[in-house]
This record gives C-alpha cells, sequence and structure tokens, in this order.
RNA sequence: GGAGAGGUGGCAGAGUGGUCGAAUGCACUCGCUUGGAAAGCGAGCAGACGUGAAAGCGUCUCGGGAGUUCGAAUCUCCCCCUCUCCGCCA
C-alpha cells in the first residue's frame, strides 16, 4: 500500500513511477482529490466531537448533574445528529475504510519504483547483471527432465494426474530422496548465514494475505477454503513477513532474517497451456523463502545481501546461471526492485527463472503494520521488508537432472549434496 | 465438539457509569547523587489520524464489531482469541 502522505507531498514522484510500470497515472490526481475531501469532512466531523464531548464534561463536573443534562439536552441531541451524519460521510471517504474509493486507490496502486530500476516495458528489456558458469557442453542429445526422470523411475505424473489431476508430480526413491537432500542443503546454509529457520502456518487468514499484498489482486490465483476463510500460501513469503504484523521491533533486533521449507500451492490460471510438461510449473511444490526485515537505510543493500546468498546455492551445486535486474514493467506490485535468478535448462537451451529477490520497501509493512523504534524517544518507522527463494526445490531438482545427466542416462549428484543424498548418481533400476 | 475462566499500556496489575488514555510496581530514557557503580531522589515514557512552522490543540483506540446512555475500560448483544477440564483425533 503506498502512503498517502508520499501521494500528497511528492505526487509526480508517484506518477512518474506508474508511468514506467506502463500504468496509468490518473489514480494519483484522484487519490488527491479524495484526501481533500476526506480530512475536509474529517474536521468537521471532529471539531463537532470536540463540541459535544466539551458539553458531556460539563455535566459531568455540575453539582446537579440531572438538572444539567435536561439543560443540555436539546444542544446535545442536536449535535448528535449532526456528527452520525458527518461520521457516515468520514466512513464513506476514509482510506481506512475497506471499500472506500480512496482506499481501493490505495490497495490496488503497485510500489514506487527504485531509481536503478532499468527502463522497459517488459521482460526482453531486463537486465543481465552477471553470470556464472558455462551452460555444459553435451556429447549426446540432452532430455528434458520429465523423459529422464521418468527413465530413471523418480518422476511420475501419470499416477500424479490419478491422485489429483494435472500440474502434479510425484516423487520416488532418490528423486524424493534428492528434494529432501536439497531442502536440508538450502536449510542448513540459511543457518549458516544468520538465518532463523521458521515453520510457520500454510493456511493463513483473509487478513494476513492481504497484509503482504497478496489480496485482493492475486485471489483468483489461491487455493482457499471458503468455510474457514483461510487460503493456502502461494509462497513462504506471506507468513514469513505478517508474522510481525502490528508489532513495533527494537533497531538493535534488525535485520531479521528468516528462512522457511514449506509447500507453496498456486491455481496457475493465468499460465493455461504453459510449462505443461514436468515439475517446472506445479500447483503445489516446496521452496526454501528467505525474508529479511530491515531498517529502511539498510534494504538496498540488505537485497544484494540476500540475492547473493541465493547466488551462492546455484555457484555451489555447480548449476550455471545468470542474475538479471528486472525492468520497470516487470517488477511486480508489491517490490520496488528485482532480481531474478535463472538457472540453465538444457532441453530448452534457454534461462528459466529460478529465484525472484525483491526490496518490498515499506509497501507490505504499511499494510501489515511492522514497524520499527530507533530508541525510547523515538517515533516508531516502518521497517522494510525483502524477500528471495533460497531456493525452490523442484525447479533446482530439475536443474540437477538436466545439467548433470550423463551419456548413460544416469544422472551425477553435485558434490555438495552427495552427503545429504549418501550417493554419487542416480541411475535407472 | 461440550463445560468453565479470561482478554487493560513493553511486562505485571488496579480500575464495575462521569474530569480515565487509564492507579501502582517493574522495565526503559534523561537528570541529580557518586571517584565509578548500585541504591536513593526528581522528571519523562502507548499508538494512529487531523491541525499547526513549532509548542500545542483536537479526535479515536482498554481483543474486534454493534448497541444502551448526555457520558462506557466499566452495562447489553454478537464475533474472535487465549487458558483449564472433558470428549475425539494426526
Amino acid at each position: 500500500m503506498l502512503d498517502v502522505g508520499l501521494i500528497r507531498r511528492d505526487p509526480e514522484r508517484v506518477r512518474l513511477s506508474a508511468k514506467r510500470r506502463g500504468l496509468d497515472p490518473a489514480f494519483v490526481d484522484e487519490v488527491l482529490r479524495l484526501d481533500e475531501e476526506y480530512r475536509s469532512a474529517l474536521t468537521a466531523a471532529e471539531s463537532a466531537q470536540a463540541e459535544k464531548n466539551r458539553l458531556s464534561a460539563e455535566i459531568g463536573k455540575a453539582a446537579d448533574k440531572a438538572a444539567a443534562a435536561r439543560e443540555l439536552r436539546p444542544k446535545l441531541d442536536e449535535l448528535s445528529g449532526r456528527i452520525e451524519e458527518l461520521e457516515q460521510r468520514v466512513r464513506e471517504l476514509s482510506p481506512a475504510e475497506r471499500g472506500s474509493p480512496l482506499h481501493e486507490l490505495l490497495a490496488q496502486a503497485h510500489n514506487i519504483l527504485d531509481d536503478s530500476v532499468p527502463e522497459g516495458n517488459d521482460a526482453s528489456k531486463n537486465v543481465v547483471v552477471r553470470s556464472w558458469g558455462e551452460p555444459p557442453k553435451l556429447s549426446f542429445e540432452p532430455l528434458p527432465h520429465w523423459e529422464l526422470g521418468e527413465r530413471l523411475g523418480i518422476l511420475d505424473f501419470a499416477r500424479a494426474a490419478k491422485l489429483s489431476g494435472s500440474r502434479f508430480s510425484i516423487l520416488l526413491g532418490p528423486g524424493a530422496r534428492l528434494a529432501r537432500a536439497l531442502a536440508q542443503f538450502f536449510l542448513d546454509r540459511a543457518q549458516s548465514k544468520g538465518y532463523i529457520e521458521v515453520n510457520p502456518p500454510v493456511l493463513v487468514s483473509r487478513d494476513t494475505m492481504w497484509s503482504t499484498g497478496q489480496l485482493s489482486k492475486f485471489a483468483d490465483a489461491m487455493f482457499r477454503d471458503d468455510d474457514a476463510d483461510l487460503f493456502l500460501i502461494p509462497t513462504a513469503e506471506v507468513p514469513l513477513t505478517a508474522m510481525h504484523g502490528g508489532e513495533i521491533l527494537s533497531a538493535d533486533t534488525l535485520p531479521r532474517k528468516y528462512a522457511a521449507f514449506t509447500p507453496c500451492f498456486r491455481k496457475e490460471a493465468g499460465a493455461a497451456g504453459k510449462d505443461t510438461r514436468g515439475i517446472i510449473r506445479l500447483h503445489q511444490f516446496e521452496k526454501v523463502e528467505l525474508v529479511w526485515l530491515s531498517a529502511p537505510e539498510s534494504s538496498a543493500d540488505a537485497l544484494e545481501t540476500l540475492t547473493r546468498d541465493a547466488e551462492e546455492l546455484l555457484r555451489d551445486l555447480e548449476i550455471p546461471y545468470r542474475t538479471v535486474a528486472l525492468c520497470a514493467g516487470d517488477v511486480g506490485f508489491n517490490a520496488a526492485k528485482t532480481y531474478d535468478l535463472e538457472l540453465w535448462v538444457p532441453s530448452s537451451q534457454s534461462y528459466r527463472e529460478i529465484s525472484s529477490c525483491s526490496n518490498c520497501t515499506d509497501f507490505q509493512a504499511r499494510r501489515a503494520s511492522i514497524r520499527l523504534r530507533r530508541d525510547a524517544k523515538a517515533k516508531p518507522e516502518l521497517v522494510h521488508t525483502l524477500n528471495g527463494s533460497g531456493l525452490p526445490i523442484g525447479r533446482t531438482l530439475l536443474a540437477i537432472l538436466e545439467n548433470f545427466q550423463q551419456a548413460d542416462g544416469s544422472v551425477k549428484i553435485p558434490a555438495v549434496l552427495q552427503p545429504y543424498m549418501r550417493a554419487e548418481r542416480i541411475s535407472a533400476g
């Protein structure tokens, strides 16, 4: 959510950010108009209430309360009526009132882009900031991971479809073990870098979902239970970020770094026909998510560190990847700046997204009310929130299968995983 | 699912209709005291919004919402959460 105060102080900055994203900046003028209306209604309502409070206090102070009440009655009744009307108007206009036009405009506005975000309307304008590793030169035609996985007997899509339909998978034997090894490896790494491991709920309330900016924009993309009004998380970013909602954290406890290994659930409604084969896009997948709560002045550095933390995992796994700064038109709703990590997929001879590392600045913190206090006297300020996967299990597993496949159809296990796997390769049979 | 108890400031804990955003204690901040510290003493110490250059002023908030009343932390209703006991269960 955007700060009305910012729109008031610097509307041009907000317009510019919207334009860079390719969005219509007209909402800014609408916000300014509604905000003006709201504040004048609020002032009127509050001064009427002040008058009424003054009269009520007089009754309280009077020696003969009943007599005083009788005397002031007509005036109080008249005030009460007026206050009711004014308050009705305030509610209709309030930015805090769900459903009010002002609230809707503010809630739907995208985060302000960081100045360093490259210009551009779509993914073609994303900028590669660095890359690591060479795509392996295979002496044979690489198999896509779904074929490889089925031949090795570690992936079974037919039976997954029998159980749950399309976009589900079953991992078997060494495949399931490899998934577990990855989770363990990622979590161990996170811990060594000072992340606190968290095992959070994967079902969260509507308020929680809203507070991290997943609603109402992405409501269609989520699985939910209507009776309980609970949502299955599309990413652990949601519980990890919202965990400190409504709290004021003391500055010396920042940054807070959390890592969680959880399943994630996505309907992928907008992706019909896309990546229908294999495990690249499933309704249910697992990942280790990294979340930072940081002081505002440190969040730019924090994004660099978070991104490097995720990159390092790929380097240790010896998977070629590149890091891409998303251009203005490609940065998501919540984020001010995003780096995507893309890894090499031999079967499609292309880089595919594996991790998105974002600085959401105060955008989620404002919705969730996550604040920090610098010292006893200081006013609370909003923290900045950051998130990135480090890393998703399925897509990493896919990359290992494809990049480490051998001419004989077996798959080598990256050295760092061998202790976790207690094996050096996966072979058929 | 059944029965009961309870939700007040960072924490503990008063407050059952009137000047209460809220006693007191602890914690915390600043000052005095001290060679330094502890203790002691004094002052301060919730958040949001509006207004203002600021000091300040105003409004709202005692789990959430609705109501009664001139006036609600206090009374009524609904909801949520926590705890205890019972049942069921991974």
